[in-house]
DNA sequence: CGATAACCGGATGGCATCGTCCACTTGACG
DNA sequence: CGTCAAGTGGACGATGCCATCCGGTTATCG
């Protein structure tokens, strides 16, 4: 353990070259993380950003508060994908547009499924933006089901369902041609929307019951 | 490298104690590949079966033996299952219990996704059983399809999409409460069966085309 | 029972990653 | 322009895992 964050000096009041390395690094690791997932060691996000590791660790003393900084962006670009979605008219297509965006973003970046679905309890920014994203998801679940074209029975837990399963697809295919990936993780959507669907009797065959699940699952 | 396996002895003809030990490795090794999954360090499926690092090695040279041994096992399991499902009179009955046995076993076991879903392409053993559980899937979705309840479009690429779906689901709840993770599961697996199900114009709303994904595409 | 080849397990060297330390450099400010 | 605190990067020790080697042990067979 070594400096306490609370005493570190706030990013705006660095020096201008600490404060521009510190930019080179939330840079570099946006694209390491992408592309290779939250494991990559250290020393690869601190040579990509062209500096030394001891300039990462002083920036950023834990990989938890690297990942949480660069990844809060990303979250609240998740916030306006499902703001926009809130300001379609039609509540089912902008459930299905929100939903299919923000696993488009889970193929397209490698990180973001494990960060997304990883509680970091001492990262207020993060947790902030991700409850943001889970209330207007709520809002477009409720108002889909409002206008009856969701399923009563859908809950939050089925939308955090679909991200692990879709984080598995993405996964698998990590070493696959990215338009594999893609397409696949469509189908996956696409069935799972079709899935939750109303159009006919819903109660003619009950899902099981919804998994406890919150976005603060882990 | 150290001896060219097929110059092995053949696992009937080792002494009595060797024999002995190897059966203990591979229980061992059952045992911690389901609980911890299959990066788990050798050192630990050793110890768990109370024989040195050496005799590990000596009797499974490559981790990649070693997994592909315990899981034929496994998977021979999983073919008699499908067996089971082909023996049941309503094909589309025989195709659920396939799907959500298979998938229940995933979540049973933590590295059962990975060795399924990864292609070994020297294990000849392992290679033969998966191709009986492929072949034997595909047979239970034709007659589904034959049968008018099983979409048209449903591939076998769908089932894979499934699995790896179902193995992000065991991935991220890994830590958590069996309980709370199986559930989650069934209620994936049945949604994913109320999606590929017919009983109306199945052709009203196309899913996207298939994935190209074989049980091979590692 | 004795010889011997097969077998055993711990010790060991090699490698990758982590996180810290320290001698040197540089931007900011009087 | 000179001072010096802030900043920098590479070296370093610690740790964990892999895979092999070797001195001692034991099952098997004559």
């Amino acid at each position: 353990m070594s400096a306490d964050p609370s005493q570190m000096p706030p990013a705006a009041k660095l020096r201008a070259d600490a404060r521009h390395n510190r930019t080179r690094i939330l840079a570099a690791a946006r694209e390491v993380f992408a592309a290779r997932g939250l494991d990559v060691p250290m020393a690869a996000i601190a040579r990509r950003a062209g500096v030394g590791v001891a300039t990462l660790y002083r920036r950023f003393p834990t990989r938890t508060v690297l990942i949480t900084e660069v990844f809060t962006d990303q979250l609240t670009g998740c916030v306006s994908v499902v703001d926009t979605a809130l300001g379609e008219p039609d509540p089912w297509r902008g459930f299905c547009v929100a939903v299919e965006t923000v696993c488009r973003m889970q193929m397209a970046d490698r990180g973001f499924t494990g960060a997304f679905l990883t509680a970091f309890p001492e990262a207020v920014d993060f947790e902030r933006a991700r409850g943001n994203a889970e209330r207007g998801l709520r809002e477009l679940i409720r108002r889909a089901q409002a206008a009856g074209r969701l399923r009563a029975d859908f809950t939050m837990a089925d939308l955090m369902l679909l991200f692990m399963a879709n984080g598995g697809v993405a996964a698998e295919l990590a070493d696959q041609p990215a338009t594999a990936a893609t397409a696949a993780s469509r189908r996956l959507v696409a069935a799972m929307l079709t899935a939750w669907r109303t159009e006919r009797a819903a109660s003619a065959d009950p899902l099981p019951p919804a998994p406890p699940l919150t976005l603060h699952h882990i």
